[in-house]
DNA sequence: ATCAATTACTACACGCGTGTAGCAATTGTG
DNA sequence: CACAATTGCTACACGCGTGTAGTAATTGAT
């Protein structure tokens, strides 16, 4: 019996774990690392502790990426794009200029279920402002600044065609911004807070009194 | 000469730092704290990286607070009053409702002027939603609770005096609270981003345009 | 079945933060 | 000036994460 090879208890050599191409590997072991910042934060991401979700000894992570540094900026890679894909999917590429409340009230909707749906994906971004690496901090803060940029010339647009008050663009739209994230936090922690109808009411409430 | 005690060089003893009554050391470690989580966020602030901010090495720390909890848990205390008073002095106690819109712009106005005045206080607030010592997140997230309800009572009854559009008070409350801490965020992060008056004069016009 | 390539594991040397025991300097009081 | 109380320092033992060298198991192709 392998399982009491003699008298003595030697160490017992740990099973091995299924031998996996590196391609696969890297996959999992980002997988692995995502599902530790999602449940623990980003201040429990090691090597170590990767290599542990993933069943794995440390140097078959070390195998595949140099450093916890190289492997966070793989996965942020992928996030990112995940991210970026859903955003894309959710504004409209060819908006309906001839009603923007309607559209303004039809993309939350779907910004709403976006994150309901995928939280994994957003978590790590909207729950994580600070106390993160500087290099993830650094890339959301990047993105972040170019959508508010977008949103500017998009509100600027919008508020001439629409009439209503005419308000500092800039300024509305860190704030919308900030709403947005606020309200993606709340849905991340805790889902059943406000009902996606209550949200999205509130918007087109709002939307009708600015007139 | 006691730099060169003989023809061996001993160690060279540390100078002693300035002995200190307890109750003033407790305060400088608690400022050598803040300065490190000011300067580089919360997971920067250890016992060592404190004692070395003080001047003073590790046991002089451990003569005054058990461990790192302990610390911050009066570290917490301490800046948690200094943040409520603050917020007590903003928000007027004996509000003027025959005007509500001027009151909320001097509200806005004195709020500006106690993050850009007093940062030291309010960055370990508002620039750390998560990244920090659970413990440190729950005491910020409870006061953040209190005050959205505060802060909904005050616009159920400030949009029935108004006049105006009747809203979710509830969702707009956190709403406008996402808002506070974005900018408040942004006054910390980059003071010269905005003029206080661009800021303010926005609220003014969306206030206007709300009727 | 054998063998070479691939993949995984063990074991070690470091660095850094924690917490403590024992010793040393300082200070103010008689 | 002496001395006791107070305050600070050195030195050590741990724990935990990093990164690597050397070795062992697995697997697919011959």
């Amino acid at each position: 019996m392998s399982s009491a090879p003699g008298g003595q208890s030697k160490p017992a050599r740990r099973p091995y774990a299924a031998r996996v191409p590196v391609d696969v590997r890297r996959e999992q072991l980002l997988d692995s690392a995502l599902r530790i910042i999602v449940a623990d934060g980003y201040d429990a991401v090691s090597i170590d502790a990767i290599a542990k979700e993933a069943g794995v000894t440390r140097p078959v992570v070390y195998g595949v990426f140099d450093n916890l540094r190289d492997l966070l900026g793989t996965l942020l890679d992928r996030q990112q794009a995940r991210a970026l894909k859903q955003l894309a999917e959710v504004l409209p590429p060819a908006p309906d200029l001839s009603d923007p409340d309607a559209l303004v009230v039809d993309t939350a909707h779907r910004m709403i279920d976006a994150v309901r749906s995928d939280p994994m994906t957003w978590q790590p971004i909207l729950l994580a402002p600070h106390g993160m690496p500087e290099q993830v901090r650094a890339r959301i803060e990047a993105d972040r600044a170019s959508f508010t940029i977008q949103l500017t010339g998009l509100l600027e647009l919008g508020m001439a065609m629409r009439g209503g008050p005419v308000l500092d663009a800039e300024v509305v739209a860190h704030a919308i911004l900030a709403v947005l994230e606020h309200f993606g936090r709340i849905l991340l922690a805790d889902p059943d807070r406000f009902e996606t109808d209550r949200l999205v009411a509130t918007i087109t409430g709002l939307l009708r009194a600015l007139r």
